[in-house]
DNA sequence: CCGAGTTTGTTCTCCCGTTCACAAACTCCT
DNA sequence: AGGAGTTTGTGAACGGGAGAACAAACTCGG
């Protein structure tokens, strides 16, 4: 075992392995629920969906965790990897827009257990205000620098209107919070050293939907649109 | 101008780019509504928040529809992107599983809007039949084979709890669905040919946490996990 | 018509990530 | 103790995508 100062638990992991921790460690729960006590690469890949060559080269990076000629302990490895990417104890969150998708949010119950609770849901609407929500009251959004300052809020979730979430963001990043997921379909402008991530559902459909496009080859209706096509470009470059 | 056979359409164009023509096509509309009639590669870059040499590339793999010198034209450029990505016309979509998460996806209007339209919401429980959602009535889950048949479903949506996922997907594969988006935090075993896209709010929320964790160095947390950590080592490993 | 300015499409190079393949290290059985 | 069988960790080859840089192609003013 390579003994581990202060300062070499901050070398770089690769983002596309900081990506997958994530799955390993869900994994590694649902191994452990199901009573494994130990499992070799081969098996907890195929449980996360990859490769086991990747896999093994994703944990190498961590540290050397496992035992040759035996596998991973269980516990032991999402222990690790928990701290690793650091969800060992609770962040505090707050969520900004509380329609569909905020109610939707804030009932999930995978964030509370998963290293994540949900400190506090904003709105600008008046409408929405002391409305509870899962069983936290829904205040003003003006309440966002307070709360921030008082809980330590790092990670912000905005599910507002695309309209309203560069606002959101600004004020958010003005308050300290230097993580967002952002729900709305904007493309947000942030300063460097804010991390964003986008979930957009519409995008998401879009891709398949290529696939499915591709998957079922030429159809009438693409034929139709290729023509249609061709007589714009004709237009356009006459 | 290279000319356009029905077949060298679908010649390949790289994974990467096909998950940014949604990118621009919602800027391009963006600029459309602003009234602009053309824009360069620089500006249209800069609205979708990618490089100009990477916009300029990807577009490439369309086919030649700029003028240099000049830029492109937004509408024709749109619609050659819609048809590119297949959303010239609405796709018919299912969802499954009418929770929080299937209420706000019901609800959600970027769907319509975007090229796709749901025909059916099903949910296995039976105290949620015939309720309105966003217009929709739930059906029995039951019903998947018939609507997919008469409809020609391709491209269903999964926001049922995590145990349930497996036997949906492969009830909506068996039913013909070829492309599935899946918000249930579980891998999904699907045969080849059939596409799976995963949104995983959870995972978002610890790949952020990871970053925000490296960015504010080593806290007094860190180090005490670090020390458990040590003593859980030599536990094992002694 | 011609030259200066602008912008696209493409080539080239570099880097990151994936995968293969194998040595090192461990267990177990005889 | 020793050899056969397993499984990890990693070096090396490979492929794809990102970005820089430039030639080709267009506009515009004189």
């Amino acid at each position: 075992m390579t003994a581990r100062t202060s300062t070499d638990s901050a070398r770089d992991i690769p983002e596309a392995t900081v990506a997958r921790l994530p799955v390993y460690l869900r994994a590694l729960v649902g191994l452990a629920e199901a009573g494994t006590a130990t499992c070799s690469s081969e098996e907890l890949a195929a449980a996360a969906g990859v490769n086991s060559a990747k896999l093994r080269k994703d944990l190498s990076h961590l540290g050397s965790y496992g035992t040759r000629g035996v596998g991973y302990d269980v516990e032991y490895l999402r222990y690790q990897i928990a701290r690793e990417i650091g969800v060992t104890q609770d962040w505090p969150v707050v969520i900004v827009g509380i329609g569909n998708l905020g109610h939707a949010l804030a009932n999930y119950s995978g964030f509370r257990s998963r290293g994540f609770r949900v400190v506090a849901l904003l709105d600008a609407d008046p409408e929405r205000h002391d409305e509870l929500v899962a069983g936290i009251d829904v205040r003003p959004f003006d309440d966002l620098e307070s709360i921030v300052a008082d809980q330590g809020v790092a990670i912000g979730v905005i599910a507002t209107p695309a309209v309203a979430a560069q606002a959101v963001a600004d004020r958010m990043v003005a308050a300290g919070i230097t993580s967002i997921l952002n729900f709305a379909p904007t493309v947000l402008a942030v300063p460097e050293g804010v991390d964003v991530r986008k979930v957009d559902l519409s995008i998401e459909l879009q891709i398949l939907a290529y696939h499915v496009q591709r998957k079922a080859g030429t159809t009438l209706a693409d034929d139709i649109d290729r023509l249609d096509g061709q007589l714009d470009d004709e237009e356009v470059t006459a």
